[in-house]
DNA sequence: TAGACGTGGCC
DNA sequence: TGGCCAAGTCT
């Protein structure tokens, strides 16, 4: 074949021998020629924590997870709290308790093993079309159409689809499809999705080194940095509620655990009011001494937040009616979501002086 | 099906 | 500073 000639997906695969990131759950592109696979179980939690998450974040929690839980059995048994305590921070948490029941079914149901065909990861919870097809192609060599954000700015730039999404999906679906080879399924979508961190990014793709360049008609017709288009946003609302960090006399910190599928579900968390457009009306614990420690902004994926902080010291006999005492020094503020712990930052120093 | 669901980095 | 963006899933 002339060097002209060569399809998109097999220039791909030769840049990707050459250019493959490395990452602590990937096997590189030549140990995956001779054979080898990466662990599913590193595959799985790595692909779980990489939705919607950069690389970059990720990283240290991967470290974390499997040094702590190396596989699943062992993640299986886990204690939900400890579990949800070392998510902490790395938002939709959702997933940890999706992954601590995804793991407990892998472990008692079948016998320790993921299953190796899409259709088997899509039952598991937390595991949907995307995560599926990844896990089947790069941790069993699967010939799945792996799409995710990457693959869809790729793709639409490589065909110029100028169709918005989330409408153009099902368009993109199918062209990705085109694209996946028969022979190295998991490189080629590990390739997919490293040219679009790496090269094919979002703002201003560095189509100068790209090896799929002279095939690009977004490129060819100069529109490759617009792609894909995307339907406009709506505009995120302004909250605004209340939290309260009560400290008892022996340094206890009142804490509660918040329910599950809900805002930080699964969390711990201070008490707080409601959260909405209007002043809230629901009650604080029960303290004499409220006092007034600042505000903390937040803004989650659909509103903004202004919490007003609020602290007080409550007598050692106290009964509140709500969360649950923490003794001083079994609190860690990374164990908390981020919001939460930006609270503890801003209470921390007023309430020792309390 | 469109909205809910986090966070940190970037410009 | 504030809006946008990043390896989606669930309901």
């Amino acid at each position: 074949m002339k060097a002209g000639m060569e399809t998109v997906p097999g220039r791909l695969l030769r840049w990707y021998d050459g250019h493959a990131r490395e990452l602590p759950w990937r096997i590189g592109p030549a140990r995956r020629i001779a054979g080898e696979l990466p662990d599913p179980y590193r595959v799985w939690l790595s692909e779980i924590m990489l939705q919607q998450t950069t690389v970059a974040a990720v990283k240290s929690y991967f470290a974390r997870f499997t040094a702590l839980w190396p596989d699943v059995t062992a993640l299986a048994a886990a204690e939900d709290a400890e579990v949800m305590g070392e998510w902490a921070g790395l938002g939709y948490y959702a997933r940890a308790r999706n992954l601590l029941a995804c793991a407990r079914i892998v472990a008692r149901d079948l016998g320790g093993a993921f299953p190796e065909t899409e259709e088997g990861l899509r039952r598991l919870p937390g595991i949907g079309p995307y995560t599926a097809a990844a896990i089947a192609s790069i941790a069993f060599d699967r010939a799945a159409v792996v799409v995710d954000g990457n693959v869809e700015r790729v793709v639409s730039r490589l065909f110029a689809v100028e169709t918005p999404l989330p409408a153009a999906k099902p368009e993109l679906t199918e062209l990705a499809g085109q694209l996946t080879p028969a022979r190295r399924p998991g490189c080629h979508a590990q390739a997919m999705m490293d040219l679009g961190a790496t090269i094919c990014t979002p703002k201003s793709p560095a189509c100068m080194v790209c090896p799929v360049a002279e095939p690009c008609r977004g490129r060819a017709a100069g529109i490759a940095s617009t792609l894909p288009r995307k339907a406009p946003k709506k505009a995120k609302p302004i909250r605004i509620g209340t939290a309260y960090v009560a400290r008892r006399a022996d340094g206890a910190l009142l804490l509660e655990t918040r329910p599950p599928r809900s805002l930080l579900g699964g969390m711990l968390g201070w008490p707080c009011t409601d959260w909405s457009e209007e002043p809230p009306l629901e009650a604080p614990p029960a303290a004499s001494n409220w006092q007034a420690a600042g505000e903390v902004r937040h803004t989650f994926t659909h509103f903004h937040l202004r919490l007003a902080v609020r602290i007080a010291r409550l007598p050692q006999d106290a009964a509140p009616d709500r969360g649950h005492f923490i003794p001083e020094a079994e609190f860690r503020p990374a164990s908390l979501p981020t919001l939460m712990r930006k609270v503890w930052d801003r209470a921390a120093p007023a309430i020792s002086e309390l």
